[in-house]
RNA sequence: GCCGCGGUGGCUCAGUAGGUAGAGCGGCUCCUUGGUAAGGAGCAGGUCGAGGGUUCAAUUCCCUCCCGCGGCUCCA
């Protein structure tokens, strides 16, 4: 036992039973056990002494678990929904579960009937049964569905099939599962859609079912509570009814800046501005378009051309950038350098534009134009370590400011690779020591790095953990050389300098994005379009009103006056909509003291202070770059 | 790009079993002069995504295209 007891059980007794003996007040919980911790149902019998354990929802495998049942719930409700459907596999994934079936394309009457079988054979409390089978009586079993066969065929000579048994209905599977269907009263069916079999264009299509699965209603509940919350706050959405950005038909992936998400956008500029110039950075301005030749220079044309927009003008093929490095590049070889010069670091916040697949724009998170926080930094070998530690060091600073957690992803050499493997590792074990030093958690991409050097990415997750990348820093060998760049060292000879390409908040255009899905479009009020509102109670309040928003507007602030001629109640039900962070209210009680009662969005409660107060609070705040509480 | 599903006033949506359309919000005008998340009335606003086909007649049925949404893949 878990506990180091030992117990004497008859031969052949079920480890559940064994379990919740032992325990009886969590044996609710007990989804499988573990024996000599090999993963088994709650049913399997002990013939054998060995180690038990029991194996909860709180698990990993637990989860696994009970989300691998759910998608076999789904698959037993599909076949009888569809009975030709042939099912593939059915994976519990890191939110829920999905299955793939081999089928006609779903509709959603299928998918309602799905929905409904679900519920009722929860309700039926159907065991999931466990039978070891030999492979002919296997291959006899799914004689009708040739990808069942196929995974026969690749299990390993020497491994049991294990088949389970719903009823009816017979699946191919490991296991373990939930004692019965009645243990998945959790279980919710978030959508169908169809993907293709291996994720290769060309391949088999397939319809995918996708669930969340949790061991009580409650859960499930809290789940799509939390759920229905996240779509409120799509950035799509508040983007509209914020007025902060928009698209049009003709102009698919390309986003309009409108007035109110323009001033998001210079002031996060603003934010960095600020740091490079501290950092020591240069800005520079590139030309939009260059001619072919120079994409076959940084290797663009190879490697990205499918990803970017062309145009012939006067016989010559031009390209528009898709990154800023060629002209950076070409700034750098454009007169002899010193190692005096280095670093040297060249910013470019440039508009891009990338032929990004049409099934994959997406709102502000995925667009075909974008500008990025982006730079280029010219620097020796010897200056690598500390140009990133520099770099980390300011994402830490920014991303604190906007009170996202974000995590990072080192990025090592792939199979097909440029340069030599011993520079190779001297750059990875750089990269990976300033990761340590920063104390920040990190995973390892093994080969996922770029042909011409390894990569730290950044992630942000945003309020609902989905993850995001946003910023990079990539370490380059290769471009410098293809464009033949050099600086002169203090030994008098030649050197090609390594370039680090960087860019900490991304594009401007996805970190708005998640910055208001995690804000839910409650910006801190240096980044809100309009920092406060003015609202007088009536007409004769809104001369002393107009005073104050000249006086605060004077002051740098984006402040509004509101005097429509609406009941106060409704003005400051726009302005909570309209997520302006300060609303001030004055009437009466106010004028007569010279003071105004602030209303911060998202509170219910006002508090009455003297204006000297509040403008000195919301410029504070302001300065500060901070929240609101 | 691939697969599936959609596209009706500015927004959110209803509707038409083929006979050219409605609501709420928003906008405008008027009344109301308000005390912290919706005061009242009236008016304006739509070639029902685009093109083609079938039909006496198409927003509705069929085809093609465009755009969007959910996934796949890819990435800032």
């Amino acid at each position: 036992m878990p506990d180091e007891s030992r117990h004497q059980v008859p031969i052949g007794e079920p480890i559940g039973k064994v379990l919740s003996a032992w325990a009886p007040t969590k044996a609710r919980t007990f989804l499988a056990a573990r024996f000599d911790n090999a993963p088994v149902d709650l049913s399997f019998p002990l013939v054998t002494s060995g180690s038990v354990a029991p194996v909860t929802f709180e698990d990993r495998l637990g989860k696994e678990i009970l989300h691998h049942s759910a998608a076999h719930l789904v698959a037993k409700a599909v076949m009888e929904v569809v009975p030709d459907a042939k099912p593939t596999v059915g994976p519990g994934t890191e939110e829920g579960f999905q299955y793939d079936f081999d089928m006609r394309p779903l509709t959603p009457e299928d998918f309602e009937a799905v929905q409904s079988a679900v519920r009722r054979m929860v309700g039926l409390r159907e065991p999931f049964g466990r039978q070891e089978v030999a492979r002919e009586v296997a291959l006899e079993l799914f004689k009708a569905n040739p990808h069942k066969l196929q995974y026969i065929h690749e299990a390993a000579p020497g491994e049991p099939i294990s088949v389970y048994r719903t009823g009816s209905w017979v699946d191919l599977c490991r296991g373990p599962h939930v004692p019965d269907t009645g243990w998945l009263g959790g279980i919710h069916l978030l959508g169908f859609s169809a993907v293709t079999q291996g994720g290769e264009a060309g391949g088999l299509t397939l319809q995918r079912i996708r669930g969340v699965a949790f061991p009580t209603r409650e859960e499930l509940a809290a789940y799509l509570t939390l759920r229905k919350e996240a779509e409120a706050r799509d950035h799509r959405a508040l983007g509209q009814r914020l007025e902060l950005f928009m698209f049009v038909e003709e102009g698919p992936g390309f986003p309009f800046w409108l007035p109110r998400g323009m001033v998001i956008v210079r002031e996060l500029e603003r934010f960095v501005m600020e740091h490079l110039r501290a950092d020591g950075y240069s800005e520079v301005r590139t030309p939009l378009l260059f001619a072919q030749s120079v994409f076959e220079t940084s290797g663009h044309w190879e490697h990205y051309r499918s990803d970017m927009f062309l145009s012939a003008i006067e016989n010559r093929v031009f390209g528009v950038k898709p990154m800023n490095c060629p002209g950076s590049m070409l700034i750098f070889g454009s007169r002899a350098r010193s190692y005096r010069e280095l670093p040297l670091r060249l910013a470019e916040f440039a508009p891009l534009h990338r032929l990004e697949a049409s099934g994959t724009i997406h709102g502000m998170t995925r667009v075909r134009e974008l500008v990025q926080d982006d730079a280029h930094l010219f620097v020796t070998e010897e200056q690598v370590e500390s140009e990133v530690r520099s770099l980390l060091a300011w994402i830490e600073q920014a991303f604190s400011t906007f009170r996202l957690s974000w995590s990072y992803e080192l990025s090592t050499r792939p199979k097909q690779f440029l340069g030599e493997p011993a520079v190779w590792e001297r750059a990875e074990a750089t990269l990976r020591r300033c990761l340590d030093a920063s104390g920040v958690p990190y995973r390892i991409s093994p080969g996922e790095g770029a042909f011409y050097g390894p990569k730290i990415d950044i992630h942000v997750k945003d309020s609902m953990g989905r993850s995001w990348q946003t910023g990079t820093i990539q370490l380059d060998y290769q471009m410098p050389l293809r464009f033949r760049l050099e600086y002169q060292g203090p030994d008098g000879q030649l050197h090609a300098p390594i370039v680090i390409h960087r860019t900490i908040l991304g594009s401007f255009e996805r970190f708005v994005g998640i910055l208001l899905e995690h804000t839910a479009g409650r910006l801190p009020p240096w980044l809100a379009p309009v920092q406060l509102r003015v609202l007088p109670v009536g007409e004769r309040h809104a001369e002393a009103a107009r005073a104050l928003v000249k006086e605060l507007f004077a002051l740098g602030l984006r402040v509004e006056l509101s005097v429509s001629e609406e009941t106060l109640g409704k003005r400051v039900r726009s302005a909570e909509l309209d997520r302006v962070p300060y609303i001030a209210v004055l009437g009466d009680r106010e004028l007569a003291d010279a003071s105004v009662s602030l209303r911060l969005a998202g509170r219910k409660e006002a508090v009455t202070l003297p204006a000297k107060e509040l403008r000195e609070r919301i410029l504070d705040t302001v300065r500060r770059r901070a929240f609101e509480a």
